[in-house]
DNA sequence: TCCTAATTGCGACTTTTTTGCAAATTGGGC
DNA sequence: GCCCAATTTGCAAAAAAGTCGCAATTAGGA
């Protein structure tokens, strides 16, 4: 993944610098994180304004994506870059599991079609308590 | 739905007053928007800092809830206070439609009961180029 | 109407995110 | 391998977003 990625942002135009290696493989790394949680790992290596700019950088080029768990907004990898999921969050532990779906994923598709939408992507996140909080 | 959140705060004990009905009332006609937005037009009556608060007690209760739209946290009424419903946004124009499907429902139920967990709920968003767009 | 607990508004403060710019770095060409 | 131009970084400073303590005010039950 990592020499799709160095392709993805030459064929941008865009250089292959330290700090969004840095990130990118921390990214790799921890699935569903928080942008202070990278700040706090990369920070040593890299400046805070970069690690944010590198972060607004990979948004725009779709290689990462927001998604709102427990209330938080985090970020994630995107499907180009790591498998295709969903996450299931318990509301009491705070953990996530991730999920995949395939007939979930065709009635999405079958609703952005109904609608007229094209180069679709969608996020999704169910939240309850897990079974384990559920027995403690 | 004014009064049934007006019960719903009293019977937790909570005053019925003027800058929660405020934020209250801004959030039933804007579905989906800002903080940044709820300040910008209840602002003048009631201060910042008691929009905060009131937007961080509406999560607690369960009132609203956030979502990322486009890169950007957005909150909204949640269910109890609005139809039950998810958005198709468009990354070009920024507009987003409510979609409502029970098929896609069920689905999102199915999978939650699979993996044990319960008080469930979920939100979704699904992102493309829309209709308009595509022309345009 | 009165009383008390809850809530507001204010101001100061912390945290998060953005920006301008000189210095450093990348990568294509020679 | 070295050079150059364009890109990107780090820094420092500032704007924006969010939080907190507290005196003054207000809601709503008795």
């Amino acid at each position: 993944m990592r020499d799709k990625f160095k392709r993805h942002l030459r064929d941008s135009g865009l250089k292959v610098t330290a700090p969004r290696t840095e990130v990118f493989e921390f990214l790799e790394k921890n699935d569903l994180t928080t942008i202070s949680a990278v700040i706090g790992h990369c920070g040593g290596r890299a400046d805070r304004a970069s690690i944010y700019r590198t972060i607004g950088l990979f948004r725009e080029l779709g290689i990462i994506h927001d998604v709102v768990a427990g209330g938080k907004r985090m970020i994630e990898l995107s499907d180009r870059f790591a498998s295709h999921h969903h996450h299931l969050s318990c509301l009491r532990c705070g953990k996530s599991e991730a999920v995949s779906d395939r007939v979930l994923e065709s009635d999405l598709d079958r609703i952005a079609q109904k609608n007229g939408f094209r180069q679709v992507s969608h996020q999704i996140e169910i939240s309850g308590i897990c079974a384990r909080c559920q027995r403690g």
